[in-house]
DNA sequence: AATATTAATCGTAATATTGCAATATAAAGC
DNA sequence: GCTTTATATTGCAATATTACGATTAATATT
Protein backbone atom coordinates (compact mmCIF):
# COMPACT_ATOMS: atom_id res chain seq x y z
CA UNK A 1 0.00 0.00 0.00
CA UNK A 2 1.55 3.30 1.09
CA UNK A 3 -0.89 5.14 -1.13
CA UNK A 4 -3.37 7.62 0.29
CA UNK A 5 -6.95 6.80 -0.68
CA UNK A 6 -7.84 10.27 -1.90
CA UNK A 7 -10.99 9.12 -3.70
CA UNK A 8 -12.66 8.47 -0.36
CA UNK A 9 -12.44 12.06 0.83
CA UNK A 10 -13.93 15.36 -0.21
CA UNK A 11 -12.21 17.81 -2.52
CA UNK A 12 -11.74 20.19 0.39
CA UNK A 13 -10.21 17.62 2.67
CA UNK A 14 -7.74 16.60 0.00
CA UNK A 15 -6.87 20.17 -0.91
CA UNK A 16 -6.30 21.24 2.67
CA UNK A 17 -4.20 18.19 3.47
CA UNK A 18 -2.06 18.80 0.38
CA UNK A 19 -1.36 22.37 1.44
CA UNK A 20 -0.62 21.33 5.00
CA UNK A 21 1.69 18.60 3.83
CA UNK A 22 3.64 21.05 1.71
CA UNK A 23 4.27 23.15 4.80
CA UNK A 24 4.76 20.28 7.22
CA UNK A 25 8.54 20.35 7.23
CA UNK A 26 10.79 22.59 9.32
CA UNK A 27 12.95 23.47 6.33
CA UNK A 28 9.95 24.56 4.31
CA UNK A 29 8.59 26.60 7.21
CA UNK A 30 12.00 28.22 7.55
CA UNK A 31 12.05 28.93 3.81
CA UNK A 32 8.62 30.52 3.93
CA UNK A 33 9.58 32.63 6.92
CA UNK A 34 12.65 33.88 5.08
CA UNK A 35 10.66 34.71 1.99
CA UNK A 36 8.10 36.61 4.04
CA UNK A 37 10.73 38.41 6.10
CA UNK A 38 12.78 39.83 3.26
CA UNK A 39 10.21 41.84 1.38
CA UNK A 40 12.73 41.97 -1.41
CA UNK A 41 12.51 38.46 -2.74
CA UNK A 42 15.46 36.30 -1.90
CA UNK A 43 16.79 33.51 -4.04
CA UNK A 44 19.65 31.16 -3.28
CA UNK A 45 20.63 32.97 -0.12
CA UNK A 46 18.74 30.18 1.58
CA UNK A 47 21.50 27.71 0.82
CA UNK A 48 23.91 29.76 2.89
CA UNK A 49 21.48 30.53 5.67
CA UNK A 50 19.93 27.14 6.26
CA UNK A 51 22.32 24.28 6.82
CA UNK A 52 21.15 22.19 3.91
CA UNK A 53 22.70 21.31 0.56
CA UNK A 54 21.73 23.25 -2.55
CA UNK A 55 20.00 20.26 -4.07
CA UNK A 56 17.90 19.78 -0.97
CA UNK A 57 16.81 23.42 -0.83
CA UNK A 58 15.94 23.36 -4.50
CA UNK A 59 13.80 20.32 -3.90
CA UNK A 60 11.93 21.93 -1.03
CA UNK A 61 11.34 25.04 -3.15
CA UNK A 62 9.97 22.88 -5.91
CA UNK A 63 7.54 21.23 -3.52
CA UNK A 64 6.29 24.59 -2.28
CA UNK A 65 5.96 25.75 -5.87
CA UNK A 66 4.11 22.62 -6.95
CA UNK A 67 1.66 23.09 -4.09
CA UNK A 68 1.14 26.64 -5.33
CA UNK A 69 2.29 28.24 -2.09
CA UNK A 70 5.17 30.15 -3.68
CA UNK A 71 5.95 31.32 -7.16
CA UNK A 72 9.31 31.98 -8.78
CA UNK A 73 10.42 34.12 -11.66
CA UNK A 74 13.81 34.08 -13.33
CA UNK A 75 15.79 37.20 -12.53
CA UNK A 76 18.85 37.00 -14.74
CA UNK A 77 21.03 34.27 -13.31
CA UNK A 78 19.12 33.85 -10.09
CA UNK A 79 15.50 33.10 -9.36
CA UNK A 80 13.21 35.28 -7.33
CA UNK A 81 10.73 33.47 -5.12
CA UNK A 82 7.78 34.91 -3.31
CA UNK A 83 4.50 33.95 -1.74
CA UNK A 84 1.57 33.22 -4.01
CA UNK A 85 -1.02 35.56 -2.47
CA UNK A 86 -3.95 33.62 -3.86
CA UNK A 87 -2.94 30.31 -2.29
CA UNK A 88 -1.95 32.00 0.93
CA UNK A 89 -5.38 33.55 1.18
CA UNK A 90 -7.03 30.24 0.43
CA UNK A 91 -4.95 28.59 3.11
CA UNK A 92 -5.89 31.25 5.65
CA UNK A 93 -9.56 30.85 4.84
CA UNK A 94 -9.65 27.06 4.79
CA UNK A 95 -7.56 26.70 7.90
CA UNK A 96 -9.41 29.45 9.68
CA UNK A 97 -12.73 27.74 9.01
CA UNK A 98 -11.34 24.39 10.10
CA UNK A 99 -9.62 25.52 13.26
CA UNK A 100 -12.45 27.89 14.09
CA UNK A 101 -15.06 25.16 13.86
CA UNK A 102 -13.91 23.92 17.24
CA UNK A 103 -15.29 25.94 20.11
CA UNK A 104 -13.74 24.44 23.17
CA UNK A 105 -16.91 24.87 25.20
CA UNK A 106 -17.62 21.39 26.49
CA UNK A 107 -14.50 19.38 27.32
CA UNK A 108 -15.91 15.87 27.10
CA UNK A 109 -13.05 13.60 28.11
CA UNK B 1 18.97 9.50 4.38
CA UNK B 2 15.23 10.04 4.71
CA UNK B 3 15.74 11.63 8.08
CA UNK B 4 14.71 15.20 8.77
CA UNK B 5 17.55 17.30 10.19
CA UNK B 6 15.61 18.71 13.12
CA UNK B 7 18.72 19.92 14.93
CA UNK B 8 19.20 22.62 12.31
CA UNK B 9 15.89 24.33 12.95
CA UNK B 10 14.34 26.23 15.82
CA UNK B 11 12.11 24.65 18.43
CA UNK B 12 9.15 26.56 17.03
CA UNK B 13 9.74 25.49 13.46
CA UNK B 14 9.98 21.86 14.51
CA UNK B 15 6.93 22.05 16.72
CA UNK B 16 4.76 23.70 14.11
CA UNK B 17 5.85 21.30 11.39
CA UNK B 18 5.10 18.35 13.64
CA UNK B 19 1.58 19.59 14.28
CA UNK B 20 1.00 20.34 10.61
CA UNK B 21 2.29 16.93 9.63
CA UNK B 22 -0.10 15.26 12.02
CA UNK B 23 -2.99 17.00 10.27
CA UNK B 24 -1.64 16.71 6.74
CA UNK B 25 -3.72 13.72 5.72
CA UNK B 26 -7.28 13.73 4.42
CA UNK B 27 -8.29 10.90 6.74
CA UNK B 28 -6.99 12.73 9.78
CA UNK B 29 -8.71 15.94 8.72
CA UNK B 30 -11.92 13.96 8.28
CA UNK B 31 -11.46 12.39 11.70
CA UNK B 32 -10.92 15.76 13.34
CA UNK B 33 -13.98 17.20 11.61
CA UNK B 34 -16.08 14.30 12.90
CA UNK B 35 -14.79 14.69 16.41
CA UNK B 36 -15.53 18.42 16.34
CA UNK B 37 -18.96 17.95 14.78
CA UNK B 38 -20.34 15.46 17.26
CA UNK B 39 -19.96 17.30 20.52
CA UNK B 40 -20.61 13.99 22.15
CA UNK B 41 -17.32 12.26 21.64
CA UNK B 42 -17.39 9.54 19.04
CA UNK B 43 -15.22 6.48 19.05
CA UNK B 44 -15.20 3.66 16.53
CA UNK B 45 -18.10 5.09 14.56
CA UNK B 46 -15.36 6.43 12.31
CA UNK B 47 -14.65 2.99 10.98
CA UNK B 48 -18.15 2.77 9.58
CA UNK B 49 -18.29 6.33 8.31
CA UNK B 50 -14.92 6.63 6.63
CA UNK B 51 -14.07 3.95 4.11
CA UNK B 52 -10.95 2.73 5.87
CA UNK B 53 -10.14 -0.41 7.80
CA UNK B 54 -10.27 -0.43 11.57
CA UNK B 55 -6.52 -0.87 11.89
CA UNK B 56 -5.91 2.12 9.66
CA UNK B 57 -8.26 4.38 11.59
CA UNK B 58 -6.71 3.29 14.85
CA UNK B 59 -3.31 4.17 13.47
CA UNK B 60 -4.43 7.65 12.40
CA UNK B 61 -5.98 8.22 15.81
CA UNK B 62 -2.73 7.22 17.43
CA UNK B 63 -0.82 9.71 15.35
CA UNK B 64 -3.19 12.50 16.29
CA UNK B 65 -2.91 11.46 19.92
CA UNK B 66 0.88 11.30 19.81
CA UNK B 67 0.99 14.81 18.36
CA UNK B 68 -1.21 15.90 21.26
CA UNK B 69 -4.04 17.11 19.03
CA UNK B 70 -6.61 14.72 20.46
CA UNK B 71 -6.97 12.81 23.68
CA UNK B 72 -8.83 9.59 24.37
CA UNK B 73 -10.27 8.02 27.45
CA UNK B 74 -11.51 4.47 27.80
CA UNK B 75 -15.27 4.34 28.13
CA UNK B 76 -16.04 0.75 28.97
CA UNK B 77 -15.41 -1.27 25.82
CA UNK B 78 -15.10 1.70 23.52
CA UNK B 79 -12.82 4.71 23.56
CA UNK B 80 -13.92 8.31 23.62
CA UNK B 81 -11.81 10.74 21.66
CA UNK B 82 -11.92 14.49 21.72
CA UNK B 83 -9.86 17.55 20.88
CA UNK B 84 -7.08 18.55 23.22
CA UNK B 85 -8.02 22.20 23.79
CA UNK B 86 -4.51 23.17 24.81
CA UNK B 87 -2.85 21.94 21.63
CA UNK B 88 -5.64 23.30 19.50
CA UNK B 89 -5.12 26.72 21.00
CA UNK B 90 -1.38 26.47 20.49
CA UNK B 91 -1.93 25.50 16.90
CA UNK B 92 -4.25 28.43 16.32
CA UNK B 93 -1.75 30.82 17.84
CA UNK B 94 1.33 29.50 16.08
CA UNK B 95 -0.40 29.19 12.74
CA UNK B 96 -2.09 32.54 13.11
CA UNK B 97 1.24 34.23 13.78
CA UNK B 98 2.86 32.41 10.88
CA UNK B 99 0.15 32.98 8.31
CA UNK B 100 -0.47 36.50 9.55
CA UNK B 101 3.17 37.49 9.17
CA UNK B 102 2.61 37.74 5.45
CA UNK B 103 0.92 40.95 4.44
CA UNK B 104 0.38 40.65 0.73
CA UNK B 105 1.11 44.32 0.17
CA UNK B 106 3.93 44.30 -2.31
CA UNK B 107 3.65 41.52 -4.88
CA UNK B 108 7.25 41.30 -6.02
CA UNK B 109 7.27 38.67 -8.75
C1' DA C 1 -17.14 -19.70 31.95
C1' DA C 2 -18.02 -18.84 27.12
C1' DT C 3 -18.83 -15.57 23.77
C1' DA C 4 -19.20 -11.13 21.65
C1' DT C 5 -17.61 -6.35 21.06
C1' DT C 6 -14.20 -2.72 20.74
C1' DA C 7 -9.89 -1.03 19.95
C1' DA C 8 -4.78 -1.57 19.84
C1' DT C 9 -0.85 -3.87 18.02
C1' DC C 10 1.99 -6.77 14.92
C1' DG C 11 3.66 -7.97 10.58
C1' DT C 12 4.03 -6.95 5.96
C1' DA C 13 3.77 -4.86 1.26
C1' DA C 14 3.68 -0.79 -1.51
C1' DT C 15 4.89 3.71 -1.93
C1' DA C 16 6.67 8.38 -0.42
C1' DT C 17 10.01 11.43 1.70
C1' DT C 18 14.47 13.33 2.97
C1' DG C 19 18.99 14.46 1.86
C1' DC C 20 23.07 14.64 -0.85
C1' DA C 21 26.73 14.09 -4.52
C1' DA C 22 27.09 14.43 -9.16
C1' DT C 23 25.66 16.16 -13.19
C1' DA C 24 22.95 19.16 -16.25
C1' DT C 25 21.10 23.50 -17.74
C1' DA C 26 20.86 28.36 -18.55
C1' DA C 27 22.20 33.07 -18.37
C1' DA C 28 25.90 36.65 -17.97
C1' DG C 29 30.49 38.25 -18.52
C1' DC C 30 35.00 37.78 -20.58
C1' DG D 1 33.72 30.61 -28.21
C1' DC D 2 34.93 29.66 -22.83
C1' DT D 3 34.13 30.51 -17.84
C1' DT D 4 31.58 31.71 -14.00
C1' DT D 5 27.33 31.81 -11.36
C1' DA D 6 22.81 30.18 -10.00
C1' DT D 7 19.50 26.80 -10.04
C1' DA D 8 17.44 22.31 -11.51
C1' DT D 9 17.55 17.44 -12.23
C1' DT D 10 19.10 12.71 -11.67
C1' DG D 11 20.24 8.75 -9.09
C1' DC D 12 20.71 6.69 -4.94
C1' DA D 13 20.47 5.18 0.08
C1' DA D 14 18.09 5.54 4.40
C1' DT D 15 13.99 6.11 6.50
C1' DA D 16 8.93 7.14 6.92
C1' DT D 17 4.13 6.63 5.67
C1' DT D 18 -0.13 4.37 4.33
C1' DA D 19 -3.07 0.60 4.42
C1' DC D 20 -4.67 -3.87 5.70
C1' DG D 21 -5.29 -8.73 7.50
C1' DA D 22 -4.50 -11.20 11.52
C1' DT D 23 -3.96 -11.30 16.16
C1' DT D 24 -4.27 -9.72 20.86
C1' DA D 25 -6.13 -7.51 25.14
C1' DA D 26 -9.81 -5.82 27.65
C1' DT D 27 -14.37 -5.31 28.92
C1' DA D 28 -19.48 -6.69 28.37
C1' DT D 29 -23.09 -9.83 27.88
C1' DT D 30 -25.13 -14.12 27.95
Amino acid sequence: MGLTKTEIFTEEQNQLSTLLKAMAHPARIAILQRIILSNTCICGDLVGELGLAQATISQHLKELKTAGIIQGTIEGVSVCYCINPKTWKLLEEQLGAFLGSYKGETPCC
